[in-house]
DNA sequence: TCTGGGGTCCTAGGACCC
DNA sequence: TCTGGGGTCCTAGGACCC
């Protein structure tokens, strides 16, 4: 039995927490660049903006002049986020975080009654305690937790926030009522073609043979169709031990045609890149970068490339990361083109505690870690750049804008020392020096 | 005018081997 | 016209998620 907390329109309910005055208007939160809609508050979403639907045609849906539209704070968020998080931890064992607004647990007690009755007082409590709402839903398997989580938020009647899907009946009716296109691993392209072949609801899926399933689409979907069925296939398994690969990406504020421009770009994501890697106690194998121009200027020649790069010993030095990034991106830079977007990923990561140092390797590690050490601290304690490479010192060109702070959040202030390390609202290390 | 960022898993196909 | 039969490993790309 699997239990699922998600907190319900969390980006928009994290600002709610900041301006009340939020409550009840159609509010919607915008990504990187302030460009598309990232979370909607159920007055947005009963107004028609799609989820992802781009800024400029919120237009298209409704009256924009009555759309709140914010830009990102993923520091905040974050931070709310794991307060929700500490508070579900104290009622439940083996809490798997999914994603920065909702986690799968286990049953927390033996009997349906105890445990629901536990779980309806988290749900108070988190709204108490941190202001954001949240909906839990339990069910045999992942993908019906889901399900049953969609419920819990959607229907009325589930006054405390608490649904279970369990009884098999139970389950044949709710997935009756389930689109395909609303379950969990079923997307638009899989969505539509199974629509094509009359498979309009969950438990229609449920009836296609599943040799069938796999045959035609693939062993992942057929595994979705087992968890409809009630059996745990253990699908995108969220006990996630490490990162594989850790991404630093930005599209930039307007096209760049500097090398240098994107070369100071590239520290900069090289540098967050490796940050996170000594957070996390991994070291990276290999570096890649990538650049690529604007998608949506069709007047402009579009290039786009990346170049992968071994690192001689596998590292979480940022220096040594940047080094390698720039050295992939001299192999594929163009004189010529617009570059709209670039990022820099670490490859094949492992534990750092398994590094086999290169015997040639020339460079003292200790030196180099404990260096790495202070770096992480003083930015920790006052802000994410506080030190940084030469290359990355001059503000960005590159610097992705964002227009649409609150700045009606007067409570903010407030709560800032409490919340923050550093001392910029935004979550964009990057940007916001 | 304006279109995010960061992940995962699976599959097909090529290179190579015996 | 005919043109082995299996393997393994790697990579690129597609599909999905929030």
């Amino acid at each position: 039995m699997y239990g699922l907390v998600d907190c319900n329109n969390f980006f928009v309910s994290c600002e709610r927490v900041f301006d009340p005055r939020l409550n009840g208007k159609t509010v919607v939160v915008l990504s990187n660049n302030d460009g598309c809609v990232i979370a909607r508050s159920n007055e947005a979403k009963a107004a028609g903006i799609p989820m992802g639907c781009p800024a400029f045609k919120i237009k298209e849906h409704t009256d924009p002049d009555k759309v709140i539209q914010l830009s990102a704070r993923h520091i905040l968020y974050r931070d709310l986020s794991t307060r929700v998080m500490n508070i579900l931890s104290q009622e439940v064992e083996n809490v798997q975080q999914y994603s920065v607004d909702e986690a799968f647990f286990n049953l927390p007690h033996e009997d349906v009654e105890t445990s629901h009755r536990a779980m309806a007082e988290v749900v108070k409590r988190v709204k108490q305690y941190v202001g954001i709402p949240v909906s839990i839903g339990f069910a045999p398997s992942r993908t019906l937790a889901k399900v049953a989580n969609h419920i819990a938020k959607r229907d009325p009647r589930i006054t405390d926030g608490v649904y279970w899907l369990v009884r098999p009946e139970a389950i044949d009716i709710i997935l009756r009522r389930t689109p395909i296109e609303d379950v969990w691993g079923i997307g638009r392209r899989l969505s539509t073609s199974l629509q094509s072949r009359g498979i309009r609801t969950a438990a229609d899926f449920v009836k296609m043979p599943p040799s069938l399933v796999r045959s035609q689409y693939s062993v992942t979907l057929e595994r979705t169709q087992r968890e409809l069925m009630g059996h745990d296939c253990q699908i995108a398994n969220p006990v996630t031990i490490a990162h594989k690969t850790i991404m630093t990406s930005r599209t930039f504020g307007k096209v760049i045609t500097s090398r240098d421009e994107i070369a100071d770009a590239i520290v900069s994501f090289a540098e967050r890149t490796a940050r996170q890697l000594r957070n996390e106690g991994g070291v990276a194998g290999s570096i890649m970068t990538y650049v690529r121009g604007d998608r949506f200027r069709e007047d402009l020649p579009f290039y786009s490339n990346s170049c992968q790069l071994q690192l001689e010993t596998p590292s979480n030095d940022t220096m040594t990361l940047a080094r390698q990034a720039l050295n992939a991106l001299n192999n594929i830079w163009r004189d010529g083109f617009t570059y709209r977007k670039a990022g820099v990923m670490a490859l094949d990561i492992q534990p750092a505690t398994a590094i086999q140092l290169n015997l040639f390797d020339p460079e003292d590690h200790g030196k180099l870690r404990r260096l790495m050490n202070s770096i992480d601290d003083i930015n920790n304690m006052y802000g994410s750049r506080s030190v940084k490479l030469a290359p990355g010192i001059q503000r960005g060109e590159w610097a992705p804008t964002q227009n649409h702070f609150n700045t009606n959040s007067k409570t903010l202030h407030f709560f800032t020392g409490m919340i923050y390390t550093g001392p910029s609202p935004q979550e964009q290390p990057l940007s916001s020096e």
